[in-house]
DNA sequence: TTGCGTGCAAAGGTTTTGCATGGCA
DNA sequence: TGCCATGCAAAACCTTTGCACGCAA
């Protein structure tokens, strides 16, 4: 990572929040208000600024599943085989469901040698039915 | 499709153009602007009430090509069988590719065997790059 | 001291919603 | 006639930007 031009209380809280999230992702409003209610409330933009650089330098991932939901921000973390994970999202309840699952990279590979293309995971969401409401429509 | 309560002369319009231009996208934006320079513009708001209900009844496809730019849609043709397989969209040119693979049919199974998730082909759009954007990307 | 970082507010753009009116059946 | 559909404007929403001030180095 090219190292910030300068360190500050702002930036480690948000990084740190990041973190400690890693196994699930952040939307910049969630960041937003936990800061809040931490006692160290940090700008909207401020958040923003920073996210958009870490995500720049490789440090977290960002999701952005629709345009109607705001973008998700997930720390990559080196040293667990933190692949990429797919979302699934119920068109009935609108539940968002997170899969890590090796099929799932088995799946990418496939399209990009059977069909030539590349497909961005950060962008994709398999829609369909949670397993409650399949269930209410029998 | 579940038939429209009341037939109106905006929806019939609206329709027509998104068929005539069933082989691109179009946003709501160049709906309501064709309309409007056609000399029988129709408001932006019952644009896009009516896409929504488009959406839902399975007539066109929404896809959000890019988190700032606004969303597009499709129409279905149905000649083309696109509900029994899955589509790729890429996000640099927006080409839209059809593949039907058994691979694709074996990853419904997988999920719904081991995520208990019931996948809608006709409504999932894997989001990447072509072959030809891929390249230019190097 | 230098100039990047921050916070506030305002702007930006797309999409949604409230409400009165219009028009289909 | 009864209601849905429409249109306008305002609101909602997320994100970006301008600007003055604060603070790290």
């Amino acid at each position: 990572m090219r190292p910030s031009v300068y360190n500050t209380k702002q930036k480690e809280k948000i990084l740190n929040y990041i973190k400690e999230n890693s196994a699930c992702h952040l939307t910049a409003a969630e960041i937003v208000k936990y800061l809040s209610s931490e006692g160290t409330p940090v700008g909207t933009a401020t958040v923003y600024r920073y996210l958009d650089k870490l995500v720049t330098n490789g440090i977290i991932r960002k999701y952005t599943l629709d345009e109607k939901t705001s973008a998700c921000y997930q720390f990559i973390d080196k040293n667990t085989k933190c692949t990429e994970h797919f979302h699934l999202k119920c068109i009935s309840c609108g539940e968002l469901i997170h899969i890590d699952c090796s099929y799932m990279q088995s799946l990418s590979e496939h399209i990009y040698e059977h069909h030539k293309f590349t497909i961005d995971n950060s962008r994709t969401v398999l829609y369909g039915r949670c397993e409650n409401c399949e269930k209410q429509i029998d």
